[in-house]
DNA sequence: TGTACATCAGTGAACGCGCGTTCACTGATGTAC
DNA sequence: TGTACATCAGTGAACGCGCGTTCACTGATGTAC
């Protein structure tokens, strides 16, 4: 069976897209090349034809689900102001939908835990992730006019990477929605995005 | 070999601490029963007298290391004021002492991604200690006076676990040590506690 | 007082299973002649 | 135009290893008589 040119190019993003999914899911440790293989339609023996080992899989589906992430963070603010654009960000980041879309969510929040334990290129490639993001908050807080942008950047990542976290650790639903709600609020109290604060900028 | 009475929990107490630190510092899935009980100077053979399977020890060493946590808490922050104890507290918290010692830090942020895959009984015990952990804050911000203390503590304690996480999976030090100083920074102005608001308050 | 037995925390070999990795093979299609 | 060969993504059996769990055994000491 002969394919076309970029069939084993596909074939190599279905593998990435389904190992992204499913990394997130269920850590990288319990995530298995031949289940990953089978969900993308295939065997286990072809893995190592589009991968060196495990390791490199991880480490590209990390780089993958960064690319992804970036795509949508910019589809979902293009057009808006810089402080509407945050606030989609923070109602997006701190939904339901996003908690319990752990599979397709944000890779920062996925793997905070799981990174210290990986090995070197999957780190980068985290690293590289966290800054970028870190970076366009940066960006948004420099147009709202905010002192420290950089400092308040970090403080307003931190705080959304740790309530998701804890909204996906609370077994109980309406607690876990409480955390998202508190940190909905705190966040846009603190950058000064609430309806009311918003009317008295304007 | 005969021991004295308590001779059977104390070598129960031991394995559950070096369990504890293993699973913090390599996650449930990757720490290894016999690992643990030669850590505990024993053989992986009499584990079973102890505990009834692998999950069983999971669940019992969360247990324990949420209350070491408690009486840590409590510990340093005695004798202190509302103010004073929370201001140790995040001040430790977002430590580079904390975030280096993962194997016998706060259970909350090492646990948090790990959590969703856990079974039944290791997640209770984590629930209840984030529930007692959010309680204490609830309490000492509603002596501290501020409105809303229970969504405040909620968004606190995201942005503490949140931080820390990040922190822990920045490779660069400066980076790191920057993530946790944003956030010291930034707690200690969202709850009126830096040097100069604190002067005009009292 | 001395001897046989019971107790029980801990030992270490063994089993079964899942998983990462290897490798000889397949089979459809393009290419050489 | 037809036939032999090369190509190469994918197949599936097999290997080795680590790990959770089981189990017959050990050996020091307390107890019964």
């Amino acid at each position: 069976m002969r394919y076309d040119a970029d069939h084993k190019l596909k074939t190599r993003q279905r593998v990435l897209k389904e190992a992204g999914r499913a990394i997130r899911e269920e850590g990288p440790e319990r995530v298995a090349v031949a289940a990953i293989m089978a969900k993308a339609g295939l065997t286990h023996g072809g893995f190592y034809a589009h991968f060196k080992s495990k390791d490199e899989l991880i480490a590209a589906a990390i780089g993958e689900m960064f690319e992804d992430a970036r795509g949508r963070f910019a589809r979902s603010t293009e057009g808006y102001s810089p402080a509407q654009g945050m606030v989609r960000y923070i109602d997006f980041y701190l939904s339901a939908l996003h908690r319990d879309a752990r599979g397709t969510g944000c890779p920062i929040t996925a793997l905070a835990a799981d990174l210290p334990r990986l090995e070197g290129a999957a780190r980068d490639q985290y690293g590289k992730g966290v800054a970028r993001l870190t970076d366009r908050l940066v960006g948004q807080l420099t147009l709202l006019g905010r002192d420290d942008p950089a400092g308040l950047a970090h403080s307003v990542v931190a705080e959304l990477v740790g309530a998701l976290s804890l909204a996906r650790a609370t077994p109980d639903t309406d607690q876990s929605d409480r955390i998202l709600a508190a940190s909905r609020a705190a966040l846009k109290q603190r950058l000064g995005l609430l309806p009311d604060a918003m009317e008295h900028q304007s």
